[in-house]
DNA sequence: AATAGGTGCAACCGCCCGAAA
DNA sequence: TTTTCGGGCGGTTGCACCTAT
């Protein structure tokens, strides 16, 4: 062709010379010419590429994982939206090569995209079953099945709604959580929550509400817990008495794996925690009980980020977010039998939680709510109840053999450290638990397998913008609740807190343990063994079981306000 | 009718992880 | 042990649409 338009417009005798140069630079630059062809065209097709391409953030990994440093001279790797042209190239190239290899696709079509951007590309937009449209009612319902479920693991959900993806779920979940929010509506419809109930109570059945349940079963075959004492040892409850939830802001697992069965003893306590989502080596010292091996109060650490910080485990130490609890507005008594109102994702661009992050696994709470589950009523709750404090709905059997905690549950890494310090034949039940503060906090990383970045790096300022040397030393692990620092709603709560979590370093020396008596100082409980048969300081299960009683009764006593009381009394599921 | 603010949604980026090479 | 790759998920952005003023 090129040759014919030079003959066309010059005459063969005076050009031939110059087109068999130029052919032969042509063929050498064929493959950078297609590339810049592709960039022009995708520049042409879209006029707010550049726009969008040179907006925000430029990406480093992106570029890295492309491979963008060996391309010096190349075309760069675009981003942004993707233009029909690029879908075009991407289509073809699936249907010649299939997917996979996605790194290939530049190489091979030219495509200035990143293999991931392909694959994501194609996964989310290109793909041809995927379906297109609005959410269906079925599927609609099926998502809140699978999120009462599985909590935030969009993947999963995807997996079992055919021609929707991930993202889009997600998406939707957020939305609708924000919608329902706004709405004042719950997050799960009580006739989901009673479906759910029902379904678990007519068995274990095996069907898509069961499965899971039984794989929780698997779980109770780790009758042995063999936690290290000191995985407890700063463990404590903290709640806020005015977010007392109904039964119905109880997780899902609570009701139908442990409120109906009677025979859930506490050898279940920790079975089917798990996390909401990997956690990230940042917040590692904040989710791992991995920092439980320190000294570290896990749970008090998160008192001071109301605002900044999801809580992984709910069920202890919630944060007082004063805005919240001034307003009221999302609390119990909110909605009747509702569950729990900000349950889901939500996107940090939500005003009115602020920064607040909302991821949570299925049925679990926020810091608004989850302080104090399985107080919620005056009456004596069975240890089952104490379940409800820690668990969250099951997602798989851990396996008998460890597995890597990075990507596993709460259970997990605690079966994980427990292992991990028994095996690792040092005498790690209070490296010196007597020592100060700081002592123990600087000896935490000994033992702390999940050091933080910010850690390593002595970085003063977490992730959390609180500084991470403050965590380790603001808490002495268990006798310190600074009052300045805590998010008790009164100075009441926080004496009796404090009188609650100080005990003499005395005690925490294994020849004085004997001494604590736990009807009176029953959250010296965490800071001892709580599993397996360990009656090395003299306590034995039963004693623990009262123990931790007398402690639940205690705080919800001292605790329950009247707002709360009368809301838990008048839809009468306080009492489960 | 024009405008501003709120909302829903699609699409993308960044960080992280585990598996495989 | 390190690197590469595919994948998961949280978070963010921009735009279209709606509604109140």
């Amino acid at each position: 062709m090129l040759k014919s338009v030079i003959v066309d417009e010059h005459g063969i005798s005076v050009l031939e010379e110059v087109y068999e140069r130029i052919i032969t630079h042509v063929l050498n630059l064929e493959e950078f010419m297609k590339q810049c062809i592709l960039t022009v065209m995708s520049s042409v097709t879209s006029g707010d590429e550049n726009r969008k391409i040179s907006r925000g953030r430029r990406s480093s990994s992106l570029d890295e994982e492309a491979g963008v440093g060996d391309n010096m001279g190349e075309v760069p790797l675009k981003k942004g939206p993707w233009t029909a042209a690029e879908d075009a190239i991407l289509l073809e190239y699936v249907n010649k090569h299939g997917q996979g290899n996605w790194n290939a696709v530049q190489k091979y079509s030219g495509l200035a995209r990143c293999g991931k951007s392909c694959r994501l590309r194609w996964a989310n937009h290109l793909r041809p079953d995927l379906k297109k449209g609005a959410i269906t009612e079925e599927e609609e319902n099926r998502i809140l099945e699978l999120h009462a479920k599985m909590g935030n693991k969009w993947a999963r959900m995807a997996a079992e709604l055919p021609g929707r993806t991930d993202n889009e779920i997600k998406n939707y979940w957020n939305t609708r959580v924000k919608r329902m929010q706004r709405a004042g509506l719950p997050i799960y419809p009580p006739e989901l929550c009673q479906r759910l109930l029902n379904g678990n109570q007519e068995s274990q059945n095996v069907g898509p509400l069961t499965i899971e349940a039984s794989q929780q079963d698997d779980l109770s075959q780790m009758d042995n817990f063999d936690i290290p004492n000191e995985d407890f040892k700063t463990f404590k409850f903290l709640h806020d008495p005015s977010l007392e939830p109904s039964i119905f802001d109880m997780p899902e697992s609570n009701l139908f794996e442990q409120s109906l069965d009677p025979s859930h003893s506490y050898d279940y306590l920790f079975q089917s925690i798990y996390h909401s989502k990997r956690p990230r080596k940042s917040e590692m010292i904040y989710n791992s009980f991995g920092s439980c091996t320190s000294n570290v109060p896990l749970f008090d650490q998160y008192d001071n980020y109301s605002t900044e910080k999801i809580y992984d485990y709910p069920r202890f130490s919630p944060p007082f977010d004063p805005v919240l609890n001034t307003s009221n507005q999302f609390h119990g008594d909110n909605i009747n039998g509702s569950h729990a109102m900000l349950n889901g994702n939500i996107s940090s661009s939500v005003p009115e939680f602020g920064a607040m992050k909302m991821e949570l696994p299925s049925l679990q709470y926020t810091e608004t709510q989850h302080g104090s589950w399985g107080m919620s009523a005056s009456s004596l709750p069975r240890l089952d109840s104490v379940d409800t404090l820690i668990q969250s709905p099951p997602i798989e059997s851990i396996p008998s053999d460890l597995i890597s905690p990075q990507s596993s549950g709460l259970l997990e890494e605690i079966v994980y450290n427990s292992k991990m310090l028994r095996d690792s034949n040092n005498d790690l039940f209070c490296p010196d638990i007597t020592g100060t503060t700081n002592e123990a906090a600087g000896s935490s990383t000994l033992y702390h397998p999940f050091k933080t970045e910010w850690d390593e790096q002595g970085e003063p300022n977490s992730p959390l913008g609180q500084s991470a040397v403050s965590v380790l030393t603001d808490y002495t692990p268990i006798s310190s609740v600074d009052g300045s620092q805590s998010i008790e709603t009164t100075q009441d709560h926080d004496d009796k807190l404090e009188a609650l979590t100080q005990i003499p370093n005395s005690y925490m020396k294994k020849e004085n343990l004997e001494q604590i008596d736990f009807s009176q100082r029953p959250d010296a409980l965490f800071d001892l063994s709580w599993f397996g048969n360990d009656t090395e300081y003299g306590i034995n299960q039963f004693d623990l079981k009262d123990a931790l009683t007398a402690l639940i009764v205690e705080e919800s006593k001292g605790d329950l306000g009247e707002d709360d009381k009368g809301n838990l009394g008048e839809d009468g599921k306080g009492n489960q």
